[in-house]
DNA sequence: TAAAAATACTCCATAGGTATTTTAT
DNA sequence: ATAAAATACCTATGGAGTATTTTTA
């Protein structure tokens, strides 16, 4: 009697189909279909009548069906409090990042992190480069991915992980539109580009 | 979350103290501790203050505790299940045995089936070799263990196990008392010694 | 200072994987 | 003919073992 295998059980039972079970359940087909094997097996008969993607239970297997479930059912309480209680004694990794990034390198950073910390909690923080520094001085936050603005200052450590080319987009009548080279220098003598902290996300 | 992992530590509770409980669960000391230091990893806290063989729950124990003996009720009341319709449709091996053997060997015989076949149910039948003999040929036993009386007889294979010297206990003032190598031949000759069906178990 | 639990390894059983065949519609 | 399940075989994780050390009444 082993909860996995009746995790795989109630799967098969709720699909109907050994193969879409499988992927539900994260293994392979010929490995679930072992495992059903193997609990029929504890059983002592069978407990699904295998006809053609359209599976059914057996009179044996109907009965099992009541007594897997009320398992599960149990096991799944004791998960909750297991999640519910670690909630509370782990601390989060709290991870900032500016608002370009965000949504675009978090989730990739997320997954990653997660096949090597499968139970560890994330939180993500958004906010500017000095306002992510300071919180990573301040032990707000364990790291960040920000912009290099004065980064590795007193007392953190800063890599280099990619460049972000920015573009500068005009309108086709702005003054500078002479020759394409000139465009770059004119705007650098004649005007100051700004980045207000609500116009750039850095 | 392992059905094995919560028996094991339902186990230490109950017995306060992981050598007995070890025993109990037939694993070893220390791999009991490791099962139930992954317990603990699992559940992200210390379910157990070791305190020199008498363990107390922590206040995480005492509620995990609660989760761990609902789980086990559940599984205890679905390995009925199954143990009670394997009783309906197993046939037990049933195993002759003549009194003489039946309380010295059988135990030894049965221990060793169960370690090749642990889930086969035993039936031991007792009576006398002839009677045995007669079940066996008419398919009511599957083996027996029984004295060479006539033996190995239509349709029964039979095989020599071991011999059991029987001893024979005079009273000093009997009359064949004379000489060592006289006693044997003269109950040889003058008496008849009859293994009532009653009086001998063979 | 002894009995109990933890540590450090070693081994092997088995869950799970891949490649392939069999089965049933 | 084809999709689904079973079979055959392989790999590797982790459960359990033995020997030993570290605790703590």
């Amino acid at each position: 009697m082993d909860i996995q295998r009746i995790r795989y059980f109630l799967e098969v039972v709720r699909q109907k189909n050994f193969t879409r079970a499988a992927k539900l359940c994260r293994i392979s087909q010929p490995s679930l279909s072992q495992q059903i094997m193997k609990l029929e097996g504890e059983v002592g008969g069978s407990l699904l009548l295998r006809k053609r993607g359209n599976i059914e239970l057996t009179e044996h297997g109907q009965i099992f069906l009541q007594f897997a479930s009320a398992i599960m059912a149990e096991v799944q309480t004791a998960e909750e409090f297991i999640r519910d209680s670690q909630g509370k004694t782990k601390k989060a990794i709290r991870i900032g990042a500016i608002p370009t990034v965000a949504p675009y390198l978090i989730p990739k950073v997320f997954k990653l992190i997660k096949t090597k910390l499968p139970d560890a909690r994330l939180e993500l923080v958004e906010g500017v480069t000095p306002t992510l520094a300071d919180a990573l001085r301040n032990g707000h936050l364990d790291f960040a991915l920000l912009s290099p603005h004065s980064a590795s200052e007193n007392g953190t450590e800063s890599l280099l992980l990619l460049e972000d080319p920015l573009i500068l987009t005009l309108p086709k009548d702005h003054s500078s539109e002479k020759k394409k080279k000139d465009k770059y220098c004119s705007i650098k003598q004649r005007e100051s580009l700004t980045a207000g902290t609500d116009a750039l996300p850095f």
